[in-house]
DNA sequence: TTGTATGCGTTATCAG
DNA sequence: CTGATAACGCATACAA
């Protein structure tokens, strides 16, 4: 079974390689019955044309990448189907690029702007300030998904569309705070994280201070190191949070996983969620309302932001406008992890 | 900022384009000075060869693909960074492809191959019988992870490595009967299903079976359709099953997710998993262990299939060997979801 | 050890 | 509307 080309087809049809070539390419100037000629004979040989060859010599790319940090975060496969969607809707395709979590995603992006020579470049998580310079270098238009870069300057070389996670942060320990909890640990990024982590860590002191409940740094659980989000994260780093001795009566955990694992950590010292120790998360995956008891969260519109992301994408690259920076309202979802059924009710 | 090309290196370091192309590609014969030299250029300047040439000119590419079916399937991105683990120290390189579900896998193999020319492919999840017969026509090698397809010929042109599917979900269902259910149900998948969710069903009726049990056709919930192992549609399920008034003492669910959606369901219904209806699993994700109660399931041992399946690729790649079926057992994890403390203990 | 020339499969240009 | 042909960026055979 040889490698079947685009001459081949020619000879097949009795026709020029260009004619095939207008024919797989809905060029307007062709004759329709040859093309359907054509378009029967591809089919009939189970022709595919080489991407390689096309990706090098065309111009006008109508690929979009969506680079993803952190596969194993389920709020990303669904934000990838609508984006999916949306970008199929305007008959562009897309390239979905899985960057580990050692990987530089700029880089990642760069070889593959090079490789398919993108029109536009979605990143979904991750993002140090490290990478932030190299940003430039990357030519097609870039919008920043749930990456957060709190800073943003006229005349962005970037568009970014998130939550605003201090203020989100700030909703849900504020939340806890009036639930009447004073002893609030929080289960956080690595200590040097300028992310998500860091965002969500400012709102968790923002809420602090301004219901004057004095910090406890050793409530204050930083992960060791890598972007591990997990369960076996969340119930590792609750566990030494309980065994250290600190009066706790709530924990915030920056992420539905982690607040999870938490939450089974507090289980297993023989205690109750939320009677003992409320627990809440951030992220709103599906676990988060199916486990028992279910999980108080923050809920970021995915979807929502996943189609603004795109639509942004569209209007820089169709009508050059702006870059610009989107904010999205995530909704404090109370659930039982958090309910009031002891003694603070009776004061 | 124009596209730098491997002609502007070599005019840089004032040498022949060959020259360049041997000191990227870690040719023999090249001074080795002048291939430092070469190589502080290509730093310097940022430049990264262009995939899409690189692919088209090459003949032996050692790009392996692996061709994911269902994102959200945590199982999968555990293998994923074991088979890029196994790859790269072959000196491989890995290039992940995400199939929707309503993809067809062998058609994204297809493309790939002629884009990337695949040296070997790896499937995760996924395969329907319907794609069986297409998969000659792909030319790479080709290891099925995951997706079963029970009936091997010798002389196959694939291999295969999974767990059987059919013995793992006896396993878990005599268990369930040892523990004196008689009443079980099982949520699977659809009607139709001819995957992994057909063979776990044959295992459920030859438990019940060799433990005397007629079959009750109504305690078998088939979902509706799509591959869609949601929690969701495991809570929907578990509560269709719960209103149907069906006598109900233990739920099998083919995939943890399921179970999870069903324990929840349980519980919404006033009821408590295990002491009214035992709830066991199949997959072993983390959640299962996190989850209150833990769920009992079977635990795929995903590290050593994802090794083996890389390992049996290579072995059908340079040395020609022939094609193999590989099954692993599964370990059947009792937890608290199917704990015998009730009435059943007590004969 | 190095440089030059050719071709990989496709699309774009331009002449018919 | 169609066909020949020149790129696209790179690797490689071959010549030096």
């Amino acid at each position: 079974m040889e490698t079947i080309t685009i001459k081949d087809i020619a000879k097949l049809c009795g026709v020029g390689v260009s004619t095939v070539s207008r024919a797989m390419n809905d060029h307007p100037d062709i004759n329709p019955e040859t093309k359907q000629m054509i378009m029967d004979v591809i089919r009939e040989n189970n022709y595919i044309p080489n991407n390689s060859a096309r990706n090098l010599k065309r111009t006008d790319s109508k690929n979009i990448a969506v680079l993803v940090k952190g596969v194993d975060n389920p709020l990303f496969s669904r934000m990838i189907r609508v984006i999916e969607e949306e970008i199929g809707k305007k008959k562009y395709s897309m390239v979905v690029h899985q960057v580990e979590y050692y990987e530089d995603e700029v880089e990642a992006a760069l070889e593959l702007e090079q490789e398919k020579r993108l029109c536009g470049i979605i990143f979904l998580g991750g993002f140090y300030s490290e990478s932030s310079e190299s940003l430039a270098r990357l030519k097609a238009p870039v919008v920043l998904v749930t990456s957060a870069k709190p800073q943003f300057e006229q005349n962005s070389t970037y568009s970014a569309v998130s939550v605003d996670d201090i203020r989100e942060s700030y909703k849900m320990v504020d939340y806890l705070c009036r639930q009447g909890h004073k002893d609030i640990a929080i289960i956080t990024a690595t200590m040097h994280d300028e992310s998500v982590g860091k965002l969500r860590l400012l709102g968790y002191y923002k809420a602090l201070q301004e219901n004057n409940i004095n910090v406890n740094e050793k409530l204050v659980k930083y992960m060791d190191e890598g972007e591990d989000y997990s369960m076996g994260r969340g119930y590792q780093l609750m566990t030494e949070l309980l065994e250290s001795g600190e009066k706790i009566s709530a924990v915030f955990a920056i992420s539905d996983s982690l607040a999870i694992g938490a939450c089974r950590a507090i289980h297993d010292k023989g205690l109750q969620v939320p009677e003992d120790i409320a627990v809440a998360g951030f992220d709103g995956i599906d676990i988060a309302s199916y486990y028992s008891p279910s999980l108080t969260t923050i809920i970021q519109p995915m979807e929502a932001i996943a189609k603004e992301a795109t639509q942004i994408l569209f209007n820089v690259i169709r009508d050059k406008s702006m870059h610009t920076r989107k904010f999205f309202e995530g909704e404090l979802a109370v659930r039982e992890s958090t309910e009031n059924n002891k003694e603070n009710s009776a004061d």
